[in-house]
DNA sequence: TGTACATCAGTGAACGCGCGTTCACTGATGTAC
DNA sequence: TGTACATCAGTGAACGCGCGTTCACTGATGTAC
């Protein structure tokens, strides 16, 4: 009887040795080598070349080089492992969003000058920008991550909790969620007092479907293949838009 | 040999009589009394209720109580069945937008009372109206029919022609699409001197991707399942958050 | 240090399902002479 | 007014497909004594 020859499957690691430096959990024997990552990296890529429906566990499994079922000692069904892959996408998205924000604060406090200049007027610039980073980065993911973007907000059978539940210290970010950045650079907005608390309310909703919507356009929608700075052009528009009329 | 007896389908109509006043094409002769339309209406049941991967083929002949490959008669295939619900959907989700313009120009001019009172104002304060109105309209069949408004914006495979080609006088509105009708609207902006005609420009694409956006949170994202009103207010600020920010 | 046993990750085979689509047909309706 | 023929809407049967999921299993690894 030949066995299969798993095609993509690395040889297991040696199960006596801590391989990173991430905390391993009690169980350190694999065959496969961890085929529960193998098989959500599979996932991630389905999703990534074809969104949350492009997510096949038979697929999956192929690609890990394992047989079908043998997906069923990680996952509980199919759904379980979409979920885990959105929950990936949303964590990528975070990061994407993060590193907008990073990125602008070291444009606008550039290292180490005066600042003590015009304070209040540097801290009103700052927290504008900020929330515009925030935007920038969700669009800039939604546009290069488009798979994975619709995977993220692909919730059709129940309603998730986007706005709940970040994984802190788990991914390479923050721990933040993109929910809760957005309302960071909000709250940021009534510190610098540029938005009134009464409007502060729900401002997340506002911003975030602007922003969201965008995406959508140029992803289904109408604007779908246009070149990239007409999208960027329109992006920054729409910012200010939102940060006028909040 | 018993026949399937159809479970739907209604006795064919007399071929010989012209039913309504609709300019029907030279063909009188039908077996089912229109097969094309039953599967239609079909599709745009099947689409109402789950969206636009829920439009099959076979459940739509079902539903019309014929064999399966009877439509192929009457559509090239399934995709060509769902792009003809997903215009069906454009149209109604126009008419709903028409709507609401009629419901506001109602109010706003009350018949016939002097008009050469403060027409500028009367001008500006209308060229809003209607701006919200489509906005409204928008929001509200998102709302109202989620399966039929997913599956008019279900663009998947290629970028689609929302923004051409209306059909005129098909439809019971005035032929024109919904991104027509609020380009008409931004154009009564800059008619009524509130927008600039530097600000014109692609302006339909940032008021679009607000409501859009609004509209898709409400349906799969976080605000999936809060009460109507908080939906409603949450459209009145945006509404004026791009009236504000345009 | 050695033996018996428990654990459990992955195997092999199979299932039922419903789908879209193709083929050759039938028989009612419309049309030409 | 009657007959022969063409049209073509719907039938009947079948296809291959890939999917998610279940079942009983095997055999390497880890653990207790």
């Amino acid at each position: 009887m030949t066995r299969n020859t798993p095609t993509v499957a690395e040889p297991p690691p040696a199960p006596t040795t801590q391989p990173d430096s991430t905390p391993t959990p009690a169980r350190t024997t694999y065959r496969h080598g961890d085929l529960r990552r193998a098989l959500l990296d599979a996932g991630i890529d389905l999703a990534r070349a074809g969104g949350p429906e492009a997510i096949v566990l038979r697929e999956a499994t192929r690609r890990a080089g394992v047989v079908p079922n043998a997906a069923y000692r990680h996952f509980a069904n199919r759904q379980d492992l979409l979920e885990a892959v959105r929950a990936a996408a949303l964590s990528q998205l975070a990061m994407e969003m993060e590193a907008a924000m990073e990125a602008e604060r070291a444009t606008v406090s550039p290292e180490d000058e005066q600042v003590d200049a015009a304070d209040a007027a540097d801290a009103a610039t700052r927290a504008r920008a900020m929330l515009r980073a925030v935007g920038r980065g969700y669009l800039r993911y939604a546009q290069r991550e488009t798979g994975l973007f619709r995977t993220a907000f692909s919730v059709r059978e129940q309603a998730r909790q986007v706005e709940e539940e970040a994984d802190p210290a788990k991914a390479g970010n923050s721990g933040l969620n993109p929910f809760q950045l957005l309302s960071a650079a909000l709250d940021g907005l009534v510190t610098a007092g540029l938005l009134s608390s009464g409007r502060r309310r729900g401002a997340e909703y506002l911003a975030w479907a602007a922003v969201h919507g965008l995406a959508m356009l140029a992803l289904d929608g109408p604007l779908h293949g246009r070149p990239a700075e007409e999208i960027d052009a329109l992006s920054q528009r729409l910012l200010e838009m939102v940060e006028q009329g909040l």
